[in-house]
DNA sequence: GGACACATGTAACGGGTTACATGATTTC
DNA sequence: GAAATCATGTAACCCGTTACATGTGTCC
Protein backbone atom coordinates (compact mmCIF):
# COMPACT_ATOMS: atom_id res chain seq x y z
CA UNK A 1 0.00 0.00 0.00
CA UNK A 2 1.42 3.68 -0.55
CA UNK A 3 2.82 5.66 1.95
CA UNK A 4 0.85 8.39 2.59
CA UNK A 5 3.61 11.91 2.10
CA UNK A 6 4.69 12.84 5.82
CA UNK A 7 4.47 16.27 4.56
CA UNK A 8 7.21 18.33 6.84
CA UNK A 9 5.02 20.21 9.18
CA UNK A 10 5.89 23.54 7.89
CA UNK A 11 3.75 25.23 10.57
CA UNK A 12 0.98 24.12 12.62
CA UNK A 13 -1.72 26.84 13.32
CA UNK A 14 -0.66 28.36 16.38
CA UNK A 15 -3.34 28.96 18.79
CA UNK A 16 -3.63 31.66 22.04
CA UNK A 17 -1.31 29.35 24.15
CA UNK A 18 1.68 29.86 21.81
CA UNK A 19 0.76 33.52 21.50
CA UNK A 20 0.77 33.98 25.72
CA UNK A 21 3.88 32.09 25.68
CA UNK A 22 5.28 34.26 23.30
CA UNK A 23 4.29 37.52 24.49
CA UNK A 24 5.91 36.58 27.77
CA UNK A 25 8.77 35.49 26.44
CA UNK A 26 9.11 39.17 24.26
CA UNK A 27 9.74 40.82 27.36
CA UNK A 28 12.44 38.61 28.77
CA UNK A 29 14.01 35.04 28.72
CA UNK A 30 12.27 32.75 31.81
CA UNK A 31 12.77 29.44 33.11
CA UNK A 32 10.18 27.40 32.02
CA UNK A 33 9.18 27.20 36.02
CA UNK A 34 8.89 30.95 36.27
CA UNK A 35 7.36 31.29 32.71
CA UNK A 36 4.64 28.88 34.10
CA UNK A 37 3.90 31.16 37.35
CA UNK A 38 4.06 34.24 35.34
CA UNK A 39 0.96 32.69 33.38
CA UNK A 40 -0.87 32.03 36.72
CA UNK A 41 -0.77 36.15 37.60
CA UNK A 42 -1.51 37.03 34.22
CA UNK A 43 -2.57 35.00 31.23
CA UNK A 44 -4.37 32.79 33.05
CA UNK A 45 -7.36 35.04 33.08
CA UNK A 46 -7.72 35.48 29.53
CA UNK A 47 -6.44 32.47 28.64
CA UNK A 48 -6.17 29.86 31.21
CA UNK A 49 -4.14 26.27 30.76
CA UNK A 50 -2.74 23.33 32.56
CA UNK A 51 0.81 23.88 33.39
CA UNK A 52 1.72 20.53 32.01
CA UNK A 53 0.74 22.17 28.27
CA UNK A 54 2.53 25.21 29.35
CA UNK A 55 5.65 23.03 28.94
CA UNK A 56 4.60 21.29 26.23
CA UNK A 57 4.09 24.23 24.43
CA UNK A 58 7.33 26.06 25.06
CA UNK A 59 9.19 22.29 23.33
CA UNK A 60 6.62 23.07 20.46
CA UNK A 61 7.66 26.82 20.07
CA UNK A 62 11.33 25.67 19.62
CA UNK A 63 10.63 23.04 17.65
CA UNK A 64 8.73 25.45 14.89
CA UNK A 65 11.77 27.77 15.60
CA UNK A 66 9.92 30.68 17.61
CA UNK A 67 12.01 30.18 20.73
CA UNK A 68 15.60 28.55 21.76
CA UNK A 69 15.82 26.57 24.79
CA UNK A 70 19.22 26.63 26.75
CA UNK A 71 20.53 24.40 29.50
CA UNK A 72 21.22 26.21 32.48
CA UNK A 73 22.40 24.95 36.26
CA UNK A 74 21.72 26.17 39.28
CA UNK A 75 23.89 24.03 41.67
CA UNK A 76 22.66 20.47 40.31
CA UNK A 77 19.15 21.49 39.44
CA UNK A 78 18.87 21.44 35.59
CA UNK A 79 16.93 24.29 34.38
CA UNK A 80 15.13 25.21 30.76
CA UNK A 81 15.93 29.05 29.84
CA UNK A 82 13.63 30.06 26.76
CA UNK A 83 14.03 33.06 24.58
CA UNK A 84 12.17 34.57 21.80
CA UNK A 85 13.94 34.46 17.95
CA UNK A 86 13.45 37.13 15.73
CA UNK A 87 10.47 34.94 13.96
CA UNK A 88 8.98 34.16 17.52
CA UNK A 89 9.23 38.42 17.26
CA UNK A 90 7.72 38.06 13.53
CA UNK A 91 4.75 35.42 14.12
CA UNK A 92 3.73 37.58 17.64
CA UNK A 93 3.72 41.23 15.72
CA UNK A 94 1.87 39.30 12.52
CA UNK A 95 -0.90 38.16 15.19
CA UNK A 96 -1.79 41.41 16.78
CA UNK A 97 -2.95 42.31 13.24
CA UNK A 98 -5.39 39.68 12.58
CA UNK A 99 -8.83 38.96 13.67
CA UNK A 100 -9.82 37.90 16.71
CA UNK A 101 -11.53 34.21 17.67
CA UNK A 102 -14.76 35.35 19.32
CA UNK A 103 -14.36 35.54 23.58
CA UNK A 104 -16.03 32.36 25.13
CA UNK A 105 -17.11 32.06 28.25
CA UNK A 106 -16.82 28.40 30.19
CA UNK A 107 -18.96 28.07 33.60
CA UNK A 108 -19.87 25.18 35.50
CA UNK A 109 -21.45 27.07 38.13
CA UNK A 110 -23.39 29.53 36.12
CA UNK A 111 -24.62 26.37 33.81
CA UNK A 112 -25.78 24.90 37.30
CA UNK A 113 -28.12 28.16 38.10
CA UNK A 114 -29.70 28.10 34.74
CA UNK A 115 -30.57 24.38 35.36
CA UNK A 116 -31.01 25.32 39.10
CA UNK A 117 -34.92 24.26 38.88
CA UNK A 118 -33.49 20.00 38.55
CA UNK A 119 -32.53 20.34 42.17
CA UNK A 120 -33.00 22.09 45.38
CA UNK A 121 -32.73 26.00 46.34
CA UNK A 122 -29.91 25.29 48.73
CA UNK A 123 -28.27 23.84 45.74
CA UNK A 124 -28.84 27.37 43.52
CA UNK A 125 -28.02 29.05 46.31
CA UNK A 126 -24.32 27.09 46.66
CA UNK A 127 -23.99 27.84 42.66
CA UNK A 128 -24.30 31.54 43.36
CA UNK A 129 -21.79 31.67 46.30
CA UNK A 130 -19.15 29.15 44.07
CA UNK A 131 -19.31 32.10 41.72
CA UNK A 132 -19.28 35.21 44.13
CA UNK A 133 -16.35 33.58 45.65
CA UNK A 134 -14.33 32.92 42.06
CA UNK A 135 -15.07 36.97 41.51
CA UNK A 136 -14.22 37.77 45.39
CA UNK A 137 -10.61 35.63 44.82
CA UNK A 138 -10.31 37.43 41.39
CA UNK A 139 -10.74 40.53 42.75
CA UNK A 140 -7.78 40.22 45.44
CA UNK A 141 -5.32 38.98 43.17
CA UNK A 142 -6.23 42.14 41.13
CA UNK A 143 -5.92 44.25 44.15
CA UNK A 144 -3.11 42.71 44.78
CA UNK A 145 -1.15 43.20 41.81
CA UNK A 146 -2.03 46.85 41.84
CA UNK A 147 -0.16 46.92 45.69
CA UNK A 148 2.48 45.52 44.18
CA UNK A 149 2.86 48.04 40.88
CA UNK A 150 1.50 50.93 43.26
CA UNK A 151 4.83 50.26 45.54
CA UNK A 152 6.93 50.35 42.05
CA UNK A 153 7.94 46.50 42.91
CA UNK A 154 5.99 44.73 39.79
CA UNK A 155 8.29 43.87 37.44
CA UNK A 156 7.97 45.62 33.81
CA UNK A 157 6.92 48.90 34.78
CA UNK A 158 7.33 50.19 31.32
CA UNK A 159 4.05 48.02 30.57
CA UNK A 160 2.32 49.39 33.54
CA UNK A 161 -0.18 51.87 31.48
CA UNK A 162 -1.46 48.89 28.97
CA UNK A 163 -1.21 46.39 31.70
CA UNK A 164 -3.69 48.23 34.18
CA UNK A 165 -6.37 48.81 31.16
CA UNK A 166 -6.07 45.08 30.40
CA UNK A 167 -6.95 44.57 33.90
CA UNK A 168 -9.92 47.23 34.34
CA UNK A 169 -11.87 45.01 32.16
CA UNK A 170 -11.24 41.76 34.39
CA UNK A 171 -11.84 43.62 37.59
CA UNK A 172 -14.98 45.51 36.50
CA UNK A 173 -16.38 42.50 35.14
CA UNK A 174 -15.58 40.66 38.88
CA UNK A 175 -17.03 43.39 40.41
CA UNK A 176 -20.17 42.90 38.62
CA UNK A 177 -20.55 39.53 39.16
CA UNK A 178 -19.78 40.48 42.94
CA UNK A 179 -22.87 42.57 42.98
CA UNK A 180 -24.69 39.59 41.47
CA UNK A 181 -24.60 36.78 43.01
CA UNK A 182 -25.20 39.63 46.20
CA UNK A 183 -28.23 40.88 44.53
CA UNK A 184 -29.27 37.08 43.46
CA UNK A 185 -28.57 35.37 47.03
CA UNK A 186 -30.81 38.04 48.36
CA UNK A 187 -33.75 38.13 45.64
CA UNK A 188 -33.13 33.89 46.56
CA UNK A 189 -34.38 34.40 50.19
CA UNK A 190 -37.59 35.24 49.04
CA UNK A 191 -38.28 32.22 46.66
CA UNK A 192 -40.54 29.73 48.08
CA UNK A 193 -38.66 27.61 45.73
CA UNK A 194 -36.36 26.86 42.93
CA UNK A 195 -38.93 28.08 40.42
CA UNK A 196 -39.80 31.75 41.99
CA UNK A 197 -42.43 33.52 43.12
CA UNK A 198 -45.08 32.16 41.21
CA UNK A 199 -46.89 34.41 38.46
CA UNK A 200 -42.96 35.81 37.93
CA UNK A 201 -42.98 38.94 38.77
CA UNK A 202 -39.70 39.16 39.02
CA UNK A 203 -39.00 37.05 35.81
CA UNK A 204 -41.32 39.39 34.03
CA UNK A 205 -40.15 42.98 35.37
CA UNK A 206 -36.33 42.14 34.63
CA UNK A 207 -37.70 40.75 31.26
CA UNK A 208 -39.14 44.47 30.86
CA UNK A 209 -36.49 46.74 32.27
CA UNK A 210 -33.77 44.87 30.11
CA UNK A 211 -35.78 45.39 26.70
CA UNK A 212 -36.41 48.36 27.64
CA UNK A 213 -32.28 49.16 27.84
CA UNK A 214 -32.42 49.68 31.56
CA UNK A 215 -30.28 48.11 34.04
CA UNK A 216 -32.18 46.42 36.77
CA UNK A 217 -29.46 45.91 38.81
CA UNK A 218 -27.45 49.33 39.42
CA UNK A 219 -31.02 50.92 39.38
CA UNK A 220 -31.43 49.93 42.92
CA UNK B 1 0.56 -11.18 21.68
CA UNK B 2 -1.69 -10.42 24.04
CA UNK B 3 -5.11 -8.06 23.78
CA UNK B 4 -5.42 -5.73 25.77
CA UNK B 5 -8.85 -5.83 27.68
CA UNK B 6 -11.10 -3.46 26.34
CA UNK B 7 -12.56 -2.68 29.71
CA UNK B 8 -16.38 -1.82 29.08
CA UNK B 9 -17.27 1.45 29.24
CA UNK B 10 -19.73 1.84 32.15
CA UNK B 11 -19.60 5.61 32.23
CA UNK B 12 -16.96 8.47 30.74
CA UNK B 13 -16.52 11.04 32.95
CA UNK B 14 -19.35 13.61 32.10
CA UNK B 15 -18.28 17.19 30.44
CA UNK B 16 -20.49 20.41 30.57
CA UNK B 17 -21.53 19.60 27.36
CA UNK B 18 -23.57 16.89 28.46
CA UNK B 19 -25.28 18.45 31.35
CA UNK B 20 -26.09 21.20 28.95
CA UNK B 21 -27.75 18.94 26.65
CA UNK B 22 -29.20 17.04 29.31
CA UNK B 23 -30.91 19.71 31.53
CA UNK B 24 -32.06 21.12 27.57
CA UNK B 25 -33.46 17.53 27.24
CA UNK B 26 -34.95 17.48 30.71
CA UNK B 27 -37.10 20.32 29.41
CA UNK B 28 -38.85 18.26 26.45
CA UNK B 29 -37.69 16.22 23.48
CA UNK B 30 -35.63 17.85 20.67
CA UNK B 31 -35.03 16.86 17.12
CA UNK B 32 -31.07 17.75 17.13
CA UNK B 33 -31.51 20.50 15.26
CA UNK B 34 -33.93 22.44 17.35
CA UNK B 35 -31.64 21.14 20.08
CA UNK B 36 -28.56 23.03 18.42
CA UNK B 37 -30.66 26.02 18.11
CA UNK B 38 -31.57 26.31 21.45
CA UNK B 39 -27.59 25.79 22.56
CA UNK B 40 -27.16 28.86 20.81
CA UNK B 41 -29.72 31.05 22.04
CA UNK B 42 -29.00 29.73 25.89
CA UNK B 43 -25.97 27.23 26.75
CA UNK B 44 -23.70 28.74 23.93
CA UNK B 45 -23.16 31.34 26.60
CA UNK B 46 -22.14 29.76 29.62
CA UNK B 47 -20.33 26.61 27.75
CA UNK B 48 -19.90 27.27 24.28
CA UNK B 49 -19.55 24.34 21.94
CA UNK B 50 -19.18 23.81 17.83
CA UNK B 51 -22.03 22.05 16.39
CA UNK B 52 -20.99 19.44 15.36
CA UNK B 53 -19.45 18.04 18.96
CA UNK B 54 -23.33 18.63 20.01
CA UNK B 55 -24.55 16.04 17.53
CA UNK B 56 -21.61 14.06 18.71
CA UNK B 57 -22.57 14.01 22.51
CA UNK B 58 -25.80 13.70 21.69
CA UNK B 59 -24.93 9.93 20.52
CA UNK B 60 -22.29 9.51 23.57
CA UNK B 61 -25.63 10.13 25.76
CA UNK B 62 -27.49 7.85 24.26
CA UNK B 63 -24.74 5.46 24.48
CA UNK B 64 -24.77 6.13 27.97
CA UNK B 65 -28.04 5.29 28.64
CA UNK B 66 -28.71 9.00 29.55
CA UNK B 67 -30.55 9.94 26.52
CA UNK B 68 -33.07 7.71 23.98
CA UNK B 69 -33.15 8.70 20.33
CA UNK B 70 -36.24 7.94 17.89
CA UNK B 71 -35.91 8.44 14.25
CA UNK B 72 -38.44 10.35 13.11
CA UNK B 73 -39.78 11.51 9.20
CA UNK B 74 -40.84 15.15 8.24
CA UNK B 75 -41.95 14.50 5.04
CA UNK B 76 -38.88 12.56 3.13
CA UNK B 77 -36.39 14.38 5.45
CA UNK B 78 -35.08 12.37 8.15
CA UNK B 79 -35.00 14.29 12.00
CA UNK B 80 -33.72 11.76 15.07
CA UNK B 81 -35.29 13.19 18.19
CA UNK B 82 -34.01 12.89 21.75
CA UNK B 83 -35.36 12.20 24.88
CA UNK B 84 -33.75 12.18 28.38
CA UNK B 85 -33.88 9.41 29.94
CA UNK B 86 -34.54 8.25 33.88
CA UNK B 87 -31.16 7.78 34.42
CA UNK B 88 -29.94 11.02 32.44
CA UNK B 89 -32.53 12.62 35.21
CA UNK B 90 -30.77 11.59 38.43
CA UNK B 91 -27.19 12.61 36.43
CA UNK B 92 -28.58 15.44 36.13
CA UNK B 93 -29.62 15.80 39.77
CA UNK B 94 -26.59 14.33 40.92
CA UNK B 95 -24.65 16.70 39.20
CA UNK B 96 -26.07 20.03 40.52
CA UNK B 97 -24.81 18.30 43.72
CA UNK B 98 -21.34 18.82 43.07
CA UNK B 99 -18.59 21.35 42.99
CA UNK B 100 -17.98 23.43 39.77
CA UNK B 101 -14.97 23.59 37.84
CA UNK B 102 -13.65 26.94 38.08
CA UNK B 103 -15.01 28.89 35.17
CA UNK B 104 -12.51 30.46 32.92
CA UNK B 105 -12.49 33.25 30.30
CA UNK B 106 -11.32 32.74 26.58
CA UNK B 107 -10.72 35.85 24.91
CA UNK B 108 -7.93 36.42 22.41
CA UNK B 109 -8.84 39.72 21.94
CA UNK B 110 -7.89 40.62 25.64
CA UNK B 111 -5.13 38.44 25.13
CA UNK B 112 -3.76 40.93 22.24
CA UNK B 113 -4.90 44.05 24.13
CA UNK B 114 -2.45 42.68 27.00
CA UNK B 115 0.84 42.49 24.58
CA UNK B 116 -0.64 45.57 22.40
CA UNK B 117 3.28 46.91 22.77
CA UNK B 118 4.26 44.25 20.58
CA UNK B 119 2.30 45.95 17.17
CA UNK B 120 0.80 49.77 16.89
CA UNK B 121 -1.56 51.55 18.42
CA UNK B 122 -4.35 51.03 15.78
CA UNK B 123 -4.29 47.32 16.67
CA UNK B 124 -4.66 48.19 20.03
CA UNK B 125 -7.84 49.88 19.19
CA UNK B 126 -9.32 47.69 16.90
CA UNK B 127 -8.81 45.14 19.86
CA UNK B 128 -10.69 47.21 21.97
CA UNK B 129 -13.21 48.04 19.75
CA UNK B 130 -13.73 43.76 18.95
CA UNK B 131 -14.45 43.25 22.67
CA UNK B 132 -17.03 46.15 22.45
CA UNK B 133 -18.23 44.88 19.68
CA UNK B 134 -18.83 41.22 21.07
CA UNK B 135 -20.50 42.87 24.28
CA UNK B 136 -22.71 45.04 21.89
CA UNK B 137 -24.12 42.05 20.25
CA UNK B 138 -24.37 40.09 24.02
CA UNK B 139 -26.38 43.22 24.93
CA UNK B 140 -28.97 42.97 21.68
CA UNK B 141 -29.21 39.17 21.86
CA UNK B 142 -30.11 39.05 25.68
CA UNK B 143 -32.41 42.57 25.04
CA UNK B 144 -34.12 40.57 22.26
CA UNK B 145 -34.59 37.58 24.26
CA UNK B 146 -36.32 39.78 26.64
CA UNK B 147 -38.36 40.96 24.38
CA UNK B 148 -40.05 37.94 23.80
CA UNK B 149 -40.53 36.58 27.37
CA UNK B 150 -42.46 40.00 28.41
CA UNK B 151 -44.52 39.29 25.29
CA UNK B 152 -45.02 35.81 26.45
CA UNK B 153 -43.55 34.45 23.45
CA UNK B 154 -41.02 32.71 24.79
CA UNK B 155 -40.70 29.02 25.70
CA UNK B 156 -41.29 27.52 28.79
CA UNK B 157 -42.35 30.46 30.68
CA UNK B 158 -42.49 28.94 34.16
CA UNK B 159 -39.00 28.81 33.83
CA UNK B 160 -38.46 33.11 33.60
CA UNK B 161 -37.20 33.77 37.18
CA UNK B 162 -34.42 31.61 36.80
CA UNK B 163 -33.74 32.11 33.08
CA UNK B 164 -33.75 36.30 33.90
CA UNK B 165 -31.47 35.50 37.20
CA UNK B 166 -28.88 33.65 35.07
CA UNK B 167 -28.98 36.25 32.33
CA UNK B 168 -28.40 39.31 34.35
CA UNK B 169 -25.25 38.30 35.35
CA UNK B 170 -24.55 38.12 31.14
CA UNK B 171 -25.98 41.31 30.99
CA UNK B 172 -24.37 43.17 33.56
CA UNK B 173 -21.06 41.56 32.70
CA UNK B 174 -21.66 42.67 28.74
CA UNK B 175 -22.56 46.20 29.89
CA UNK B 176 -19.47 46.57 31.85
CA UNK B 177 -17.44 45.38 29.08
CA UNK B 178 -19.20 48.12 26.96
CA UNK B 179 -18.59 50.71 29.72
CA UNK B 180 -14.74 49.60 30.10
CA UNK B 181 -14.65 49.55 26.10
CA UNK B 182 -15.69 52.73 25.52
CA UNK B 183 -13.58 54.34 28.35
CA UNK B 184 -10.57 52.77 27.08
CA UNK B 185 -10.75 53.80 23.98
CA UNK B 186 -11.14 57.57 25.26
CA UNK B 187 -8.46 56.94 27.02
CA UNK B 188 -6.27 55.80 24.13
CA UNK B 189 -6.70 58.43 22.51
CA UNK B 190 -4.46 60.78 24.55
CA UNK B 191 -2.27 58.34 24.20
CA UNK B 192 1.57 59.11 21.98
CA UNK B 193 1.80 55.51 21.55
CA UNK B 194 1.22 51.97 22.37
CA UNK B 195 2.73 52.52 25.97
CA UNK B 196 0.61 55.21 26.84
CA UNK B 197 1.53 58.86 28.88
CA UNK B 198 4.89 58.16 29.89
CA UNK B 199 5.40 58.23 33.86
CA UNK B 200 2.61 55.79 33.56
CA UNK B 201 0.16 58.30 35.22
CA UNK B 202 -2.59 56.80 34.18
CA UNK B 203 -1.54 53.22 35.22
CA UNK B 204 -0.23 54.29 38.37
CA UNK B 205 -3.84 56.46 39.14
CA UNK B 206 -5.67 52.98 38.33
CA UNK B 207 -3.46 51.00 40.40
CA UNK B 208 -3.82 53.09 43.47
CA UNK B 209 -7.54 53.05 42.86
CA UNK B 210 -7.70 49.47 42.75
CA UNK B 211 -5.64 48.82 45.66
CA UNK B 212 -7.24 51.05 47.67
CA UNK B 213 -10.67 49.48 47.16
CA UNK B 214 -12.39 51.86 44.57
CA UNK B 215 -13.72 51.38 41.18
CA UNK B 216 -12.05 54.10 38.64
CA UNK B 217 -14.41 53.52 36.15
CA UNK B 218 -17.34 53.76 37.58
CA UNK B 219 -16.62 56.81 39.78
CA UNK B 220 -16.07 59.04 36.69
C1' DG C 1 13.53 14.60 59.34
C1' DG C 2 9.49 16.13 57.02
C1' DA C 3 7.12 19.39 54.49
C1' DC C 4 7.08 22.42 50.95
C1' DA C 5 8.60 24.86 47.02
C1' DC C 6 11.62 24.33 43.06
C1' DA C 7 11.86 22.40 38.52
C1' DT C 8 10.62 19.69 34.60
C1' DG C 9 8.53 16.84 32.66
C1' DT C 10 5.88 11.94 30.54
C1' DA C 11 1.76 9.03 29.34
C1' DA C 12 -2.66 8.30 27.97
C1' DC C 13 -6.90 9.79 26.56
C1' DG C 14 -10.63 12.00 24.61
C1' DG C 15 -13.25 16.00 23.73
C1' DG C 16 -13.49 19.65 20.79
C1' DT C 17 -12.37 21.94 16.58
C1' DT C 18 -12.23 22.67 11.62
C1' DA C 19 -13.53 21.30 7.32
C1' DC C 20 -16.28 18.91 4.52
C1' DA C 21 -20.37 16.00 2.77
C1' DT C 22 -25.08 15.18 1.49
C1' DG C 23 -29.54 15.56 0.40
C1' DA C 24 -34.42 17.65 1.17
C1' DT C 25 -37.42 21.51 1.41
C1' DT C 26 -38.85 26.21 1.18
C1' DT C 27 -38.63 30.80 -0.56
C1' DC C 28 -37.90 34.43 -3.86
C1' DG D 1 -33.77 27.94 -10.85
C1' DA D 2 -30.80 29.63 -7.22
C1' DA D 3 -30.18 30.48 -2.59
C1' DA D 4 -31.09 29.81 1.93
C1' DT D 5 -32.25 26.94 5.52
C1' DC D 6 -33.44 22.42 7.24
C1' DA D 7 -31.21 18.41 8.99
C1' DT D 8 -27.57 15.33 10.23
C1' DG D 9 -23.73 14.05 10.29
C1' DT D 10 -18.25 12.05 9.17
C1' DA D 11 -13.11 12.42 9.18
C1' DA D 12 -8.93 13.83 10.83
C1' DC D 13 -6.29 15.97 13.97
C1' DC D 14 -4.27 17.63 18.07
C1' DC D 15 -4.57 20.48 21.92
C1' DG D 16 -5.52 20.30 26.46
C1' DT D 17 -6.51 17.78 30.49
C1' DT D 18 -5.67 14.61 34.31
C1' DA D 19 -2.68 11.91 36.71
C1' DC D 20 1.62 10.68 37.77
C1' DA D 21 6.91 10.69 38.14
C1' DT D 22 11.28 12.31 39.76
C1' DG D 23 14.68 14.50 41.93
C1' DT D 24 16.72 18.96 44.30
C1' DG D 25 17.04 22.56 47.64
C1' DT D 26 15.49 24.98 51.69
C1' DC D 27 13.36 25.86 55.93
C1' DC D 28 11.93 24.79 60.61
Amino acid sequence: MNTPIKSKSQGRRLTSTSYALLGLLGLRQWPTYELAQQVQRTTKYLSPRAESNLYAEAKRLVADGLARSEESWNGRRRRTIYAITDKGRAALSDWLGQESARSRLESEALLKVFFADYGTKEQLVAAVQALRDEAADELDHWRQISAEQRAGAGPFPERLNINMVTMMLLFERARATLAWADWAIEQLGEWPDVNGPSEQELGLRLAEEVAGGGSPLSAK
